[in-house]
DNA sequence: AGCACGCCGACT
DNA sequence: GTCGGCGTGCTC
């Protein structure tokens, strides 16, 4: 018998698995995930490695050298994890290692400090049911014992036991043997009153219709309503018949670490109890809580971002990823992988359930539930009253006409109206800043960023300085061309800080914030503003797509979205769904309890379909719309694409690694995929870099994957520049 | 990651 | 002549 491991060093795993024989007394105990020791290089310096998989054979013939011993007595992570570390790999194009790295946490290799929570009792069942709590003689330290433990919400500890009842340890350990108490590891944090509320129709219907489904098998399900329609409510009613009538583990995933407190807030409302939550940017002794409860099996609810995924559950249930459609759920560095399709090979392994949750699914899930290959439980209204209307402002008019602020005539009214009626407005942008770039009449002249294949944008937020979006490039504006010394160099393109001064001037006695990252920089002050806005302090809030996602409020009679096509400016597969989903988000803000709002769109091009689609609220007829043409021209759902990309400062050995790797991958794929030749990146230079990219088209991921990956993984050896891949990217272009 | 091997400069 | 710089390249 042969285990695969991979090495573990300083808190990394180095590259490269390798092969041990299994010495026969141990083949009977050694499991994959655990630590064993082992002899390693030419000295066979006594190493530490983790277990990967065990094998019958080995393909290594150059002989084998044997395990020295077994670290540990169990798996120190459950063995989905580890699977699913293969299947990063696999599906995600990276080495074992890397995925090892990204899916078995640190903290499972610290040394075990044993946890030095004193035991905690609780009251057992009979105790509890029996007169005098099935006490022989009633002592009247164990009798108050049992009328505390009876009382208590949760477990008590000793120390505290003992001194309210005056019990000792002795007595305490007799009632246990008689099985009266019972110890209980896990300490509850104090439970309040849950607050459930009154579930629609609707809402009832689609938790029944979960639970029936699942009885039949279904494992995999979407969770559709439009905004407003109580989508929580129903996951947290699954949630909870999931931990007490099967005391399985739940998991909900949020797009941004940013949603965590308000999700913690009301999680620990309709539970009363309080929430695991988990994240990147937790501190170490948080991460440690949740790991820890994570691995007891502890049935309650565990909150989180994406890496909260890789939790060591050794019971869950169930998983929720929230607002599926979000960019954020897809792992910006190696490896890349897709939060959705990692989930439900977790859920495949453990036999959970796996729940997206959208107003507007990704148009990859939708396919999946329109085909169904997942289940599909709908919300179809609005809890309180009707979606708001969407008006289409055509702002080319408004410039024939001689408007030219960035503010149309009708939205101005509408904002009048609605200062009127002492109701607040939300004008969205998705662009910060004053002005996209800066233009010389003249010659012609654009100011761009030197690292970066973009135009700077011009800040006016204090002293004017220019800046790039991507890099954070500064300088500072000028008031001629640089390039020709003429007066004639405009500002051009909007940004928030535009639409904030064209608003202070056509409403001077209003109150108007904004909120963009750049005012949200100053710790505290993003949650400041918005709490400011959900007061009602702040009359107009113009601000980015941080103020369009998640937030509720309530008194918003009007929502602007500014510049509704901005996004689908870049020509890409997935402009529009992107569009789309920002207006629908946009729009939901508005007049969330009662009252009829108002939501105006403001674009130059008021025919395009996804614009009509959204303001019509029409989800299925943009999918329609939208699929049809992933169809017609074979891409995804209809296919997979690879994007291998190639970064090099030196612009020319970029092109000629780029050049290596379309050969490579032509050679290595065969017929299993159509490999496109090598082409800039949309965007050219990045911080610094070049970039070159080949991308990769098939239809049955499994041949060109196997034979791509091997390819992949020796290349970039090899090469000099960096390469990453992205299984289907978010920009094709 | 770690450790060897390897081919070029300043010391006992 | 040797000690040692850290550049490539393996390690089951």
């Amino acid at each position: 018998m042969v285990a695969r491991v991979a090495l573990y060093a300083s808190g990394i795993f180095p590259p490269g698995v390798y092969d041990y024989e299994i010495p026969t007394d141990f083949i009977e105990t050694l499991k994959p995930a655990m630590r064993v020791a082992v002899p390693f290089g030419k000295s066979n310096k006594t190493r530490q490695a983790f277990v990967v998989s065990i094998h019958l054979e080995s393909e290594y013939k150059n002989g084998l050298k044997p395990i020295i011993d077994i670290l540990d007595d169990e798996p120190i992570v459950p063995l989905h994890l580890v699977e699913s570390a293969s299947f990063i790999a696999r599906e995600y194009f990276c080495s074992l290692t890397e995925a090892l790295a990204c899916v078995v946490p640190q903290i499972a290799f610290a040394p075990k400090k044993k946890p030095k929570q004193e035991a905690c009792y609780e009251i057992t069942q009979e105790a509890l049911l029996t007169p005098g709590y099935g006490l022989a003689k009633g002592g009247g330290r164990q009798q108050a014992a049992m009328a505390l433990l009876a009382e208590a919400v949760q477990p008590m500890p000793f120390s505290l036991l003992g001194a309210e009842s005056g019990i000792s340890k002795k007595s305490l350990e007799s009632l246990e043997k008689n099985g009266l108490v019972a110890r209980s590891q896990i300490v509850q944090k104090p439970k309040g009153q849950p607050v459930k509320p009154h579930l629609t129709d609707a809402q009832q219907k689609a938790v029944n219709g979960f639970f029936e489904a699942r009885a039949a098998g279904c494992s995999e399900f979407l969770l559709y309503g439009v905004t407003g329609s109580g989508k929580t409510n129903v996951f947290f009613e699954i949630f909870e018949r999931i931990i007490e009538g099967e005391g399985a583990q739940c998991l909900m995933l949020v797009p941004e670490i940013s949603l965590t407190p308000q999700m913690v807030g009301l999680i620990e409302r309709r539970f009363g109890t309080s929430v695991v939550a988990f994240h990147s940017r937790q501190s170490a002794s948080k991460r440690q809580e949740a790991y820890d409860l994570a691995k007891s099996g502890s049935p309650q609810v565990f909150l989180g971002a994406r890496s909260a995924l890789f939790l060591p559950f050794t019971n869950i249930g169930a998983i929720v990823i929230d607002e599926e459609h979000e960019a954020s759920y897809k792992s910006s560095l190696t490896p890349r992988y897709e939060t959705g399709n990692v989930a439900l090979n977790i859920c495949k392994l453990t036999g959970a359930c796996l729940i997206y949750s959208s107003a507007t699914p990704s148009i990859q899930t939708f396919y999946k539930a329109k085909t169904g290959q997942c289940g599909l439980l709908e919300l179809p209204e609005r809890i309180s009253g009707n979606l708001p209307e969407v008006e289409i402002i055509d702002m080319r008019k408004e410039l024939y006409t001689g408007n030219r602020s960035t503010i149309s005539r009708a939205l101005a009214a509408e904002i009048s109206e609605a200062l009127d009626r002492k109701e607040q407005s939300l004008l969205y942008l998705n662009r910060r800043g004053h002005s996209t770039y800066m233009f010389c009449r003249d010659c012609g002249y654009v100011e761009e960023c030197p690292n970066c294949s973009v135009s700077l944008t011009l800040h006016e937020s204090g002293r004017p300085f220019l800046t790039c979006h991507y890099c954070g490039f500064r300088k500072n504006a000028m008031e001629n061309c640089p390039s020709c010394s003429s007066p004639r160099f405009r500002k051009m393109g909007t940004g928030t800080q535009k639409i904030e001064q064209d608003a202070k001037a056509l409403f001077p006695n209003a109150r108007i914030m904004r909120l963009d990252s750049d005012t949200a920089k100053a710790a505290g002050s993003y949650q400041a503003i918005l709490d400011e806005f959900a007061l009602g302090g702040i009359d107009i809030l113009v601000g980015t797509q941080m103020v369009a996602k998640g937030h509720d409020f309530s008194n918003v009679g009007l929502v602007g979205i500014m510049l509704a096509e901005s996004t689908l400016s870049i020509p890409d597969l997935n402009s529009p769904a992107r569009a789309f989903q920002l207006a629908t988000q946009a729009a939901g803000r508005a007049g969330r309890r009662g009252g009829q709002a108002k939501v105006l769109m403001q674009t130059y091009q008021p025919e395009n379909s996804t614009l009509v689609f959204a303001s019509q609220h029409d989800y299925e007829g943009f999918y329609a719309y939208d699929i049809s043409h992933r169809q017609s021209s074979k891409y995804p759902p209809f296919t997979e694409i690879a994007g291998f990309y190639i970064a090099n400062e030196d612009d020319e050995k970029c092109m000629a690694d780029a050049a290596k790797v379309h050969e490579a991958l032509v050679s290595a794929s065969g017929k299993s995929a159509r490999v496109l030749p090598a082409s800039p990146n949309r965007l050219h230079k990045l911080k610094g870099k070049y970039i070159w990219q080949v991308m990769a088209i098939y239809h049955v991921p499994g041949p060109f994957k196997t034979a791509a990956l091997r390819e992949y993984n020796t290349l970039r050896a090899k090469i000099l520049s960096t390469l990453f891949v992205e299984v289907n990217p978010s920009s094709l272009i």
